[in-house]
DNA sequence: CTTGTATATATGTTTTTTCATATATACACT
DNA sequence: AGTGTATATATGAAAAAACATATATACAAG
């Protein structure tokens, strides 16, 4: 089982654990949109997001240009507890960042993978 | 309300966490029980115990030469769970902590406070 | 004075950030 | 098809910041 305090440091970094619960609620967001909503560099969230990745707390994939970052499907369940916990708690720390997001123009769109085959 | 990396952060160095799941399991302990479920050295026990006060997850309370450190009681709800969820998870990240405490002779008594006034 | 605990300073280590560059894809033109 | 240009993301290397540890010192209680 993994060391919890490997999971509590990915998420012990505001833009990390704003990032992550940016993609919880939104369930899956490219670097661009979190660029957006987050006021970041590039670089930033992209090295951020790695690190979120390495931990196994999210997964990726590439639609084109993009790559969408979405939480990791078999995170173990007392992991989705705190993500749950901490969202649940914490609305107004993404407040800001989420209306950004949805003031956005020209968001790429999501083509699912079960109709792109 | 408190920033939420605050607290991850402050929970997520090693010492910290078992210092705290030791602390929680215990109701109480002071630095010289730590020192010896952990096999730590006195400053560095001190200084996490510092940190894990300044951050307000525990209080301490002064008795003779010993200091007693305890969840502190005003810790948010959202806390609490997370603190009891990772107790629960991780029972055995502090299994071999508990066992070198509960081998450990002449511990200082407690001598609760409304008996002391 | 002794014992238990806290803190200051210096130092080594890790993390984070930035800059510049590389890779991958998309789109338009020929 | 191939070429040029623009956009999205990743990464190497260096600088900056944060963190942890050790040693030494200070304080507080008995």
């Amino acid at each position: 089982m993994m060391d919890p305090t490997i999971f509590f440091k990915a998420i012990s970094e505001q833009t990390r654990l704003q990032s992550l619960l940016l993609i919880a609620e939104q369930y899956e967001l490219c670097v661009c949109e979190l660029m957006t909503a987050l006021q970041l560099s590039q670089p930033k969230i992209s090295r951020h997001l790695a690190q979120l990745k390495h931990a196994e707390i999210v997964i990726d994939r590439r639609q084109g240009q993009w790559v969408f970052y979405q939480i990791n499907p078999e995170l173990a369940p007392w992991q989705l507890t705190i993500l749950n916990e901490t969202l649940t708690h914490h609305n107004d720390y993404i407040m800001p960042a989420l209306s950004r997001l949805n003031a956005m123009g020209s968001r790429p769109a999501r083509i699912l993978a079960c109709c792109n085959e």
